[in-house]
DNA sequence: GTTCCGATATATCGGACCGATAGGTCGGAT
DNA sequence: ATCCGACCTATCGGTCCGATATATCGGAAC
């Protein structure tokens, strides 16, 4: 599932290991924040799977220089690059096999395990899909929440006397939270048919 | 994690694997299942440990039976174990290292990582906490859930505008969900307080 | 009847992810 | 001069998960 979250970044711009990560943090957190021990492994195997490439270390789109390159390279690099020491950075690129990964990534059913992180990360970037897989994805998600909201409250209700002050609280607090994520998704969903339009 | 919710429904109870699985998805579930791929490693963990102890199949405590056994022995069976079938079960019950072994994963500081998950599992079992160690735990997590609430806020606030609609509803819903946990354990906090009594 | 399905039950495998750690390079405080 | 912290890539050990293998039984289908 990480794989989903570098292909979307690298989607918009080539991009290295560490600032992946600051943007990662940043963007889906800072709640299950993301480390290199996973981050870089993922970028192996994208690497592998031939869907991202490491490019050469120049962030920036390539700009004819005319002229003396000596001052005004220095101050381009000062600028794109501030503060920079430490070791070499490794940039990488999505390619077109990446590109096609990520959508694939993307419309993936995922009806099992993560889910939580999944749906979130797949929120994040679901831009990216038409309106009628987004659509799709919202009422996926809630079916879901639906199902788990009603085999919490049976659970609740199956062994109420069995539980502790402590185990029913957090159990009723668990599901007022996922009632709230349902309607939550519900203005979601309401937003995406008004924008939609004409189909369904 | 797990060998803390393993402890603590041996500790009320002799179980086998299969059991406990059930217990665990019905008390702490149905939100975050556990799987066999992490509870028969766990129990092998913990019996290698000598936390747990393989002990007879007899899950009832021994119950002297005078006269024929015929009858009431095989009635017995059937209420204690019904529609056996299948493999062989293998019952453990929790040791004395156990027991110590449980008390100090229950009061670990355990700031790293899993977190809410932890905290989840050791509410269910913190009735087997002193009443101050008790209120330190939920003060603990509140803290650390006003630190999460704080950096989300910082984050959204310095990109606004860089987020899509999407990203930015999901980061505003789960602040939210956030401040809403907060004062459910001030809630806590504050029952606890009053049932403490006297100490702070 | 037997065959096949589903529950009961234990166990392992490969893979994803994490925290900790170990490198290695630089600028700036002390 | 030296240490601290930022930047940056990388691996290690370990936990957990889903899938799968293995085995045994009751009962339904046929």
């Amino acid at each position: 599932m990480l794989e989903l979250a570098i292909l979307g970044l690298l989607k918009e711009q080539e991009l290295h290991g560490y600032e992946l990560k600051k943007r990662l943090t940043a963007a889906l957190g800072p709640f299950s924040s993301v480390s290199f021990g996973s981050l870089y492994p993922a970028l192996a195997r994208l690497e592998a799977a031939e869907a991202v490439k490491a490019v050469e270390a120049l962030e920036a789109p390539p700009i004819p220089m005319t002229g003396s390159m000596t001052g005004e390279a220095a101050a381009f690099r000062a600028r794109r690059e501030p503060k920079r020491g430490g070791r070499a950075r490794k940039v990488y690129g999505i390619t077109e096999r990446g590109e096609k990964l990520f959508e694939e990534l993307l419309e993936a059913d995922s009806s099992s395990g993560d889910d939580d992180r999944a749906f979130n990360l797949k929120l994040a970037f679901c831009r990216y899909l038409p309106p009628d897989a987004r659509l799709g994805l919202l009422e996926r998600r809630r079916a879901h929440l639906v199902e788990r909201l009603a085999r919490a409250k049976a659970s609740i209700k199956a062994g109420r006397e069995r539980m502790d002050a402590y185990t029913r609280s957090l159990m009723e607090h668990g599901t007022e939270a996922t009632e709230r994520d349902i309607s939550w998704l519900d203005t979601l969903i309401a937003t995406e048919r008004r924008q939609g339009g004409t189909e369904q």
